[in-house]
DNA sequence: TTGTGTTTTACGACCTCC
DNA sequence: GGAGGTCGTAAAACACAA
């Protein structure tokens, strides 16, 4: 869970300024989710960022999938994929909620491991930038991360994805298709490596959840705090929240909530 | 260093919805 | 029928104790 723990870590992922209808109060919290075919989800508003990203993230990340036969062709797998500015801009037709004036730059302004932030993934990576060391030695193809053994390989995502990757979760458990095409677009990845990733995050929020469950009903201990989801009325457990999101749901957080996600 | 348990990608089967 | 959902599972990557 590394990053998770970037997200318990550096608390504020979301410096005062992104998203600032999400961070837990988006719609997956307190309804039922968008449709399948949620294209334009209005509820959405992605905050322009920043300028630049840091550039500890100027690195390389690891091709798409869609590139993989190229990648594992013979031959240097050359870092392609410069990827698009990190900085994710708002779709045009979102309904912007408008940041509110944060200090901070924005999302994605801070280096993964500034100083005094323990990095990410990592308790264990105890260097800042250890992790992305790691990312670029893992892989032969200039930071893939790409492992290949047998027949069955699997590329491990940077710890850029992943927190990009986390935060956009956290912002809605369900992503939109436009979304997922952004994302797959700057991070580097196919959509449907962000389709599985979201698929494969939420099942892990339910198996935390359960776990939770289960260790709750074990003492018979007082109902789970008011934002554990599996108290949510019915449906999925939309609004999960896994642990890494609950510091960021504190009642001192600044950010305003959309009406009609209020309950 | 090695064995073991956990987490992370990725896929297939099956289901629902449009 | 296609897209995307859950569920179950395989296997690589990783953490950590012995």
């Amino acid at each position: 869970m590394y990053v998770g723990y970037v997200l318990d870590k550096e608390s504020p992922v979301y410096p005062g300024t992104a998203r600032p209808a999400s961070l837990g109060l988006g719609p997956q919290a307190y309804g039922p989710p968008p449709p399948p075919q949620y294209a334009d989800f209005t509820g959405y508003s992605h905050v322009e960022p920043g300028p630049v990203p840091p550039a500890a993230w100027s690195a390389p990340f690891s091709a798409p999938k869609d590139e993989w036969a190229a990648a594992y062709s013979p031959g240097p797998a050359a870092p392609t994929a410069s990827p698009a500015p990190l900085a994710f801009g708002p779709p045009p037709d979102f309904s912007a909620v408008p940041a509110p004036p944060g200090p901070g730059p924005g999302l994605l302004a801070q280096p993964l491991g500034g100083p005094g932030a323990p990095s990410s993934p990592g308790a264990q990576r105890r260097t800042p930038y250890e992790w992305m060391r790691r990312s670029v030695a893992a892989g032969g193809g200039g930071g893939s991360g790409k492992t290949r053994t047998k027949d069955k390989y699997r590329v491990v995502y940077t710890d850029h994805q992943r927190l990009e990757l986390e935060k956009e979760f956290h912002y809605s458990r369900y992503i939109t298709i436009r979304r997922k095409s952004e994302l797959a677009a700057n991070l580097g990845l196919t959509e449907r490596q962000v389709k599985i990733w979201f698929q494969n995050r939420r099942a892990k929020e339910r198996k935390v959840n359960k776990k939770k469950q289960q260790q709750q009903q074990q003492p018979s201990q007082p109902p789970p705090p008011a934002h554990d989801v599996t108290a949510t009325p019915a449906g999925p457990p939309l609004g999960g929240l896994c642990p890494s999101s609950a510091s960021l749901l504190g009642t001192s957080s600044p950010m305003p909530v959309k009406e009609e996600y209020l309950p």
